[in-house]
DNA sequence: TGTATAAGGTGTAATTTGTACACATTTAAA
DNA sequence: TTTAAATGTGTACAAATTACACCTTATACA
């Protein structure tokens, strides 16, 4: 499994300078790359993935992840940030790296080194087309087997988001532009798992100064209403904190 | 640049399922992928990495991550962990993926996929083949250009390196077996670049209760010696926090 | 219309954690 | 033996976290 005249470690004791690094390059053995979105949503209490069935037959029935091909000249996030508006019809959404797998054995028809990445966003504002293959919000906490190593990819990014909404404001991008505190309560108790002090978890919102009051309140429910919020971009940004920690 | 017939979403509209998968996978777009590591090392209370001369004419004289081809049937972390064997001789050593590079005009021979690895090791252990191009640390401080986009790797791999220290005792792995606690704190304010509290240092990592101490002393130091301690993986399993957060 | 229900909204005391800070001790070197 | 330099330790204050209870307000239903 070595490649004896062509490994950059070989030619490298061998102190010889490459002239020709096109020629280099075009010796490299090469891999598919896909880019693999986890699509993390939330609704009625809980946070959702949104997934399509598989279009292998192999895998029928199957859920997959949204994912496609990177393109020869293409960027990866760019790559992921395609299938992400393809899919959702979506600009603008939060999308970010995660990790990348490349078990040899992940795809049945061969080696396919695969970069996963989470997005976040309001599923209030999607146009999903669910006609393709049922494209659908699955619960997380739901998800049984899946295609491909899918569901490790999304347990990766599972744990990525708990620990990432702990050091970053990031729920916010899984909520409608104005919520209510106990809304982003139970967002937080959602991804978390586990429940949390009402009281406590106002004051330390409110204390980190980025909540706006925007002088509304909560319809369509059947009880009193709370007061609507917006989340203070600018205000974060000047204020956050360089520290690691659960405080922002 | 689409590639419509073999693209996966295009099928996917198609509601057809793929028999050959084989056949699919044969129709992507490859390319070569690396595994690069940043080797951290700790020696003279400065962080350090360790680097090589860039083989490439191109970047004649200029310093560059190691690294290698990952092989078309090879794990990701295989390859890079092959890549630190070769290099350090060593074996058993801290390694965890941290990011991948895709820019396509990252290497100038054509595009070519990175893996970053982080690796953490004591840098009194390993048996350098310093003749292979000029192997040798660096201090992570005094870095200016490098070939490829390995300075920005090597920069992400610092901040990785900075997060994860506050929330794993990962520093451990730069230091040897036994270690001094200023030795432990000069690693701390080397890699935070900030100084710390002497007291309060102490206090806290004995608190975290997972130093033994050896019985031992510094030598060698010109002043009075130093208490000599151990990590105590197995107790710090026991006890660690699951929590993120500075206090591990 | 009024009564019950269910969530909204608020404050304080106790505890824990983090921070600032100074002096006596020990060893090596001169 | 004197000096220099680092080790080793404790306490008081500030800040953050936790636990915890009551009144308010709107809706739903009788």
């Amino acid at each position: 499994m070595e490649f004896l005249a062509t490994s950059p470690l070989s030619r490298q004791k061998r102190h010889n300078l490459i002239e020709d690094a096109v020629e280099l390059v075009a010796s490299y053995p090469a891999i598919p790359i896909t880019a693999d979105c986890v699509i993390f949503g939330f609704e009625e209490n809980q946070l959702k993935v949104l997934l399509i069935r598989s279009d292998l037959k192999q895998y029928k029935g199957m859920w997959s992840l949204l994912g496609d091909i990177v393109y020869s000249n293409e960027e990866l996030d760019t790559a992921a940030y395609r299938v992400l508006r393809q899919r959702t019809g979506m600009d603008d959404v939060f999308l970010e790296q995660v990790k990348t797998f490349g078990c040899p054995a992940r795809h049945p028809g061969g080696r396919v080194v695969t970069v996963a990445y989470a997005s976040l966003l309001n599923i209030q504002h999607h146009q999903l087309k669910i006609t393709d293959n049922e494209l659908h919000w699955h619960n997380i906490d739901h998800l049984t087997e899946m295609a491909f190593d899918h569901k490790a990819i999304v347990d990766e990014c599972y744990r990525w988001l708990q620990k990432r909404i702990q050091e970053h404001p990031l729920g916010f991008k899984l909520l409608p532009e104005k919520f209510s505190l106990r809304e982003l309560q139970n967002l937080y108790e959602a991804i978390l798992g586990q429940t949390l002090d009402r009281r406590n978890f106002r004051k330390k919102f409110f204390a980190m100064d980025f909540l706006v009051d925007v002088g509304e309140y909560e319809h369509d429910v059947p009880h009193r209403p709370g007061k609507l919020y917006k989340f203070d971009f600018d205000k974060y940004e000047k204020n956050k904190r360089k520290w690691i920690g659960i405080d922002f």
